[in-house]
DNA sequence: TATTAGCACTCAAGAATATAGAGTGCCAAA
DNA sequence: TTTGGCACTCTATATTCTTGAGTGCTAATA
């Protein structure tokens, strides 16, 4: 491909981004950094759509970056402009740094990323499989009513009311404390079964009946943490672009479902472009998908993505994405450091 | 207005709702349980479109019944049939009784609701005034971060992380906890505002530097319980009406809003049923918001509503809705009786 | 007096046709 | 190799025509 070739892929991406309708030859002649006046680039235009990176919605209209004419624009053609210090002191500033609750921190980082870039944004957290339990706490809530405190090696933190059917005391409680540690503070999350938690339960004896709901649902919080979490948002800035309009709700639909979130947003690469039918999703086909991850502690410990129109403006997103993950790790690494 | 105008008027609204197309005299003719000519029907017809229960979207179209038309049927014609024992059981089921966390619940019982009516539901809580802090409880969880634990009397717990600066040691927590504790235990959540929480802070003298952040910590967790919570589930529903569709993004963009959620859902009257423009919202003009309240031994404690097209099926939405906040009271009541 | 059949009238929705203009492809000249 | 010129194509929009569903009115009927 040629220099000029290059640059008028490049320009067609980035017109068609900017407006959704078809670029023409006329506007590319006006457009073009060098001359050449538009029956010379309609002849390049012809070459490109020949190799595949045009197309044309139909004869008489101008032309469109086909999917492969997006991919070489990503993977060669584009120029990333890196932040300014500007752009960047705004995504730290996005941070609440007082509020250092990793899942209300993921929360707002999803809030925040969808309206720096005005469109629908995910985070997530991933438990890696050396993820332990570091400790289980059992406080008094009530008559009845114990609350259980899972604190887990990474740093998260879940509680969950618990309804028993005995009359809580320090002294009981502080058995079970005692006893429940013992048995699971040290233990990889992803171990704690429930065969694991019937086995524990078994070896209580007299005691099993009454911890029995206590030790279900210290299992339920373990797998809730080890299953990590999705917070997505501004989904309905989807519905603001007219052609994703269309196609909005079966995407929606679909974000509502945390199987395919998962499919969608597993950590697998390290950063992570598809285009329209690159991806697994018929519903996904007219969208594309922005997603990296974040680290902590060197570990990686989430996703953080975006999904819009194909027509997303990459060498704005891509580097934004990439300061906001880095900046989120780090947050995550500030607060929750190895202990 | 007549005995027949009356069935006249109700079979309008209920085959309206159900088709979504304008409503003839020949099908009304059809499908009334007495017999009468078109031609009966439709002088029927004109005398309730001079009343001003009925529109007409162009002369040579059926009838569509008007807002007031819509109020009449809600208000004096339509009879909610009494949900079977069937229904009953089904929505009994829809509760995981096993998981009494107040947060989930609300927010599952979202889910179920959606699912149920096939419409947007939405589900909250609201802290009456007089819920009162129980207990305060910190909790170490690594070395240099406490676990804020918040219980409220109420039933409502919750937890926050905080990053402190000191080594945490059991004498530490042990001191705080008990000053925390006699300060803040038995005051009302409302009354603990942050120049309250700097008057502690100055009485703990020497602690007060290493402390402060818990105390905010503490502050932050009482307004976010006192606030209550707002749960929001199927909104994508409304993309599958056809007549929504084209509004839902407003409406969607609203549901994200919280405070118009709480002026839409104020648990201002028992039930609550607007129609179309008696909403205060125009983004709402054209949909229904049917709502009513949940009890907490004996007090008001929450908010159930769902969100649709105006042409609900409320005869069967509405029996739904009120067994579903029953329920919901119920088990909620259960879990959480005031100790 | 209430009901109904009959019929002219209205109007939206869809099909068919006409028009305009944006953009291309190709060719011949520069 | 580049470019102006020009015929050609095809969409989008406007215009007209046609159809049929549904009404409103009236006169006959029970």
């Amino acid at each position: 491909m040629s220099q000029r070739q290059k640059a008028i892929l490049s320009a067609i991406v980035e017109i068609y981004s900017k407006t959704g309708e078809p670029v023409s030859s006329k506007l590319l002649s006006q457009q073009l950094t060098f001359q050449a006046s538009p029956a010379t680039i309609r002849a390049e235009m012809a070459w490109l759509f020949e190799m595949g990176y045009l197309e044309q919605p139909h004869t008489s209209a101008g032309r469109v970056p086909s999917h492969l004419g997006y991919r070489e624009y990503i993977d060669s053609l584009m120029t990333c402009q890196p932040l300014t210090q500007e752009e960047k002191d705004e995504i730290d500033s996005l941070f609440n740094v007082r509020n250092p609750d990793p899942d209300r921190l993921l929360e707002d980082a999803a809030d925040a990323l969808s309206d720096y870039t005005g469109t629908a944004a995910v985070t997530s957290s991933i438990t890696p499989a050396t993820v332990r339990v570091k400790r289980v706490e059992l406080i008094a809530a009530g008559r009845g009513t114990v609350v259980i405190l899972l604190i887990a090696t990474n740093g998260v933190i879940k509680n969950k009311v618990c309804r028993v059917d005995f009359v809580v005391t320090p002294e009981l409680l502080d058995f079970f404390n005692k006893f429940a540690n013992s048995r699971l503070a040290g233990r990889s999350l992803s171990s704690i079964s429930s065969s694991y938690i019937s086995s524990v339960s078994v070896t209580l004896g007299e005691y099993s009946r009454i911890f029995t709901d206590i030790l279900i649902g210290i299992y339920e919080l373990c797998r809730e943490i080890n299953d990590g979490q999705y917070f997505i948002s501004g989904g309905t800035k989807l519905l603001d672009d007219g052609e994703m309009a269309k196609v909005a709700r079966e995407l929606l639909q679909l974000l509502e479902r945390r199987d395919q979130l998962q499919s969608m947003f597993g950590a697998d690469t390290d950063f992570k472009i598809l285009i329209g039918k690159e991806n697994a999703f018929m519903e996904l086909a007219g969208s594309s998908l922005v997603a990296t991850h974040y680290d902590i502690g060197g570990q990686r410990a989430g996703t953080v993505g975006l999904i819009g129109p194909v027509r997303l403006n990459y060498a704005r997103i891509i580097p934004h994405l990439e300061y906001f993950a880095k900046t989120l790790g780090e947050l995550l690494s500030e607060t929750f450091e190895a202990d």
